[in-house]
DNA sequence: ATAAGTTCCGTACCACAGTACGGGATCAAG
DNA sequence: CTTGATCCCGTACTGTGGTACGGAACTTAT
């Protein structure tokens, strides 16, 4: 059993965030020994499952969506949230990796070039 | 010379952007022409400029700084800013990658196990 | 010359994801 | 059994990047 401070610490996140998601309904508010609100290993779990969905880019509100699915076992819905979120995953890899070329050219030709402008104002110009 | 209106259209964004760029200081006031604001091809670049880079990851404020180097062709700190960029870049372009992998895994489990709940919680245990 | 459409300007508001604050209660160590 | 750390709760504030509003002035088409 854990206090909230060490669910955030194991978390990774700060007490208030713990407190903004269980407002959120993102996080279930437990049940309280004296006063002081305990939370076990599922607590941890969904915690963690929530910032990993973040780096997936989902967003609170689809998380929580995601979650009560989970609990729904809802399948199609959630495999449909799935996939339309890996095909915006591709396009932002994509777009990233388009932007990381651009960067990559601009570092060189300003490396290059010394007199003059540094073409920044250029780099971008596909 | 274009009006803001055709500016914004021109760059893909709103007019209020627009106008929310120039309180930012990343785009000029231009001079006016009987209260009216008039601008030119170099407006419309550098606020093409601007949105490239926010795809590159940019904030403004970063895009801001840049913009100034560019004028005082300050090579060495642009090409700083750059390779800082560059190597976040790196880093989201991997996280992406990871999270979408991840991703992949939970729509075919999802798919394959229809009976019970949806593994979605446990998609993205590492 | 009048009506519709733009522009100007300041100020206010929005979503998102937290972060901070203040005062009281409670717990753990010495 | 006191002192310091944690916890509880509500409310307010933050940063980022815009978006909306309202009234006055100006432009454009008819």
């Amino acid at each position: 059993m854990l206090t909230i401070g060490k669910l955030a610490e194991a978390g990774g996140v700060g007490v208030e965030t713990i407190r903004f998601y269980q407002r959120k309904e993102l996080l279930p508010v437990p049940v309280r020994d004296g006063g002081i609100r305990r939370y076990d290993q599922e607590d941890l779990r969904r915690l963690r499952f929530i910032r990993k969905a973040q780096q997936a880019g989902f967003t609170l509100e689809e998380i929580k969506e995601l979650i009560e699915l989970d609990s729904g076992h809802d399948h199609d819905r959630a495999q449909h949230m799935a996939k339309k979120r890996l095909a915006k995953l591709e396009e932002q890899i994509a777009e990233l990796q388009r932007a990381r070329a651009s960067l990559q050219r601009l570092a060189e030709t300003c490396a290059k070039d010394q007199s003059g402008a540094c073409p920044i104002l250029f780099a971008f110009d596909d």
